[in-house]
DNA sequence: CATGAATGAGATTTCATTCAT
DNA sequence: AATGAATGAAATCTCATTCAT
């Protein structure tokens, strides 16, 4: 949560500010990252960063948040339909949701997707609060409703049945990112969109009754 | 690879600095990791540490490989009994005996887990050699044959189902690792096995024909 | 090259900082010259050097800069006066606003001297750019002329003969600061100048017609 | 001056750590060249360079000493032909031989040359004992005799003479060094040989009445 | 608000020398 | 006499953060 003072700046020069953290977060890991550089590549003061942002920690959680709603846009359509889908056309659309705003916005998925293997669990909860595991809940959520409707078997626990997959979303991002890296970068969106169905072929396969 | 000025060591001393060395690779990353901060707490001169190893990565290099035959030592009776068991079941005693071993190991398996989670491939293959994606080719392999044994549905697509095994399994060890964090320790272990029977249960299903 | 920072710097505090690095280069080689004694005599941090030039060879290139202009100042009367002298006439100035050069300050004559010494020829090139043997390609041509004004004997090799002059040049300053060195400061500057015309006679004789 | 110890070594011994020593103190200066790759080449252990030698700085004198002894093999025939030879005749004797040692013992050639380009007097006085200075007198006394039968005029200076003399001896092994290093090695030996003549020429020119 | 110089702790690494065995 | 493990001071370099202007 940024300063009073960093809403005082002009859009543009916060949007220098905040891409100039994006690009640097995105090339290394929080520890790593540099605010020296993130200074002198914004072109501003080391010391104003310091004006707009109590410390590194305080800007990176900035980023973060900035990720967490940008990611959020892309899905929220996708959430507004859950009533007319069935659990994994709803899944599917959130995994092709989830590798579009990767492509898209790499440099935020990449920041995101570092930030959730951080080992440091004090730290990550010190970054979110405590809305980590929003995810498993919706999902678990949707589980939940699935049996309800007789979609899914009763047998399956809700809890690991999430926890699949959210991982798997992960997996599939991480994969994503790995694969821009060396640049095949567009390693076309239908060979990643049929390896996606090919994973939820096996998950249906195992949730459907 | 230590120098063989290591080995010459009293066994005692050895371990002292390799207990050490695991104690800090465990509680940060590679880069973030200390060699001064080892030394101290081993007790011994800065200096030594380097008569022993080439450098720190050298010496991450040697605690990685402890901890890949620490693990293995886990899983080669499973793999002994490859040909007797049928796909599932021998998933289950893998990730069964991965959580042992994450439990009875809990740093190595965290230096291990954290080391898979780089991103610099570069950095990995310079400490691993080339046998990375060593576990996806064995799933793969398992897979294959069970597709033939007719175990296993012919339209599930060999590597996605590798890929999902392989990433549910280090996402256990995880889960294992981050329970023991908040000193759950014991969260016993049944109740873990119990919630991998409950993936498999899911897995399976997708699975099998 | 320093960076923009160190000359933000009140000129005392520049000065302060390359009178101690002068002392310090002078005083050892650029191996064994210490970076961490620099910063502790000019009574700034460490860390404030970096700030100021990139790193150890940055600072010593800028000192050698100085030094050679320093130098530069003192040559270019006589070779603005390059056509209106005789050969020996010119080099004999030369050598003596050299010595002068030399005696007024002897530190940066030590270090251009000890740079000159240096017997890793990347390391000097990395330093100089290109523009090592420039002196040489002076004498070179000096001799070349004179040749053609029928100053200089046909027969002598132009470029031993640049060789020797060249040579000849940093002997003297070397022994010129040996003798400093032993503090019989002043020797007079009179039998030094003495000895060069000594040793400009016997090579005169040799190149002359 | 070893201790005792050294010389109840095994010949073979002795010289495995000789030439070792050779290797090392020509692949960098003094300060720079290690005593455990010493010992480590020399498959000693490091503790035992210290039963042989008092430390560093008394194995480089010994290493000098022997250069020293070496060079002088090289000379003494023409120094004992120096009543029959002219002065300009011995010289290039002298510079021949000298260029010949160069070549047939770089290593020695280039930890002398590097040594005697070394800043720090005190250090080299400490190394040599008194004698440096040798090769000046000994030029001084030549020249000294062949003004007195005549052959070089009187008006020249006998220091100066000398000290020119020395120089661009040094100065030419230096060349042949560097041209060794960039494996033109043998930049064929007629050719050093002729460009030492005529230097020479120029040289005698210079001196001869 | 903006600046950017200053800080200083801490990181990795090197190496001559000592000393107990 | 031989060994080689141990030492520890010193080297270069990095960087988040502070603070005076």
């Amino acid at each position: 949560m940024p300063k009073k003072t960093f809403y005082n700046l002009s859009e543009e020069k916060r949007n220098i500010i905040i891409e100039t953290a994006i690009d640097e977060f995105a090339s290394d890991s929080f520890k790593n990252a540099s605010i020296s550089k993130i200074a002198e590549r914004a072109g501003i003061a080391k010391g104003s960063l310091y004006q707009y942002f109590i410390d590194k920690k305080d800007l990176y959680k900035h980023i973060i948040e900035i990720s967490g709603n940008k990611k959020l846009e892309y899905l929220t359509d996708c959430i507004a339909r859950i009533e007319g889908l069935k659990l994994f056309e709803l899944i599917r659309e959130l995994y092709k949701q989830g590798i579009l705003f990767t492509i898209e916005n790499p440099k935020l998925a990449s920041i995101t997707n570092n930030f959730l293997k951080e080992t440091d669990t004090r730290f990550k909860e010190e970054i979110l609060g405590t809305n980590m595991e929003k995810s498993n809940q919706f999902f678990e959520m949707l589980i939940e409703k699935s049996k309800q409707k007789g979609e899914v078997k009763n047998e399956i626990d809700t809890k690991v049945g999430a926890y699949i997959i959210t991982h798997l979303n992960t997996a599939i991002v991480d994969q994503v990112l790995n694969h821009m890296e060396f640049s095949e970068i567009l390693l076309n969106q239908e060979e990643l969109l049929d390896k996606v169905d090919k994973m939820l072929f096996i998950l249906e396969s195992g949730f459907n009754s």
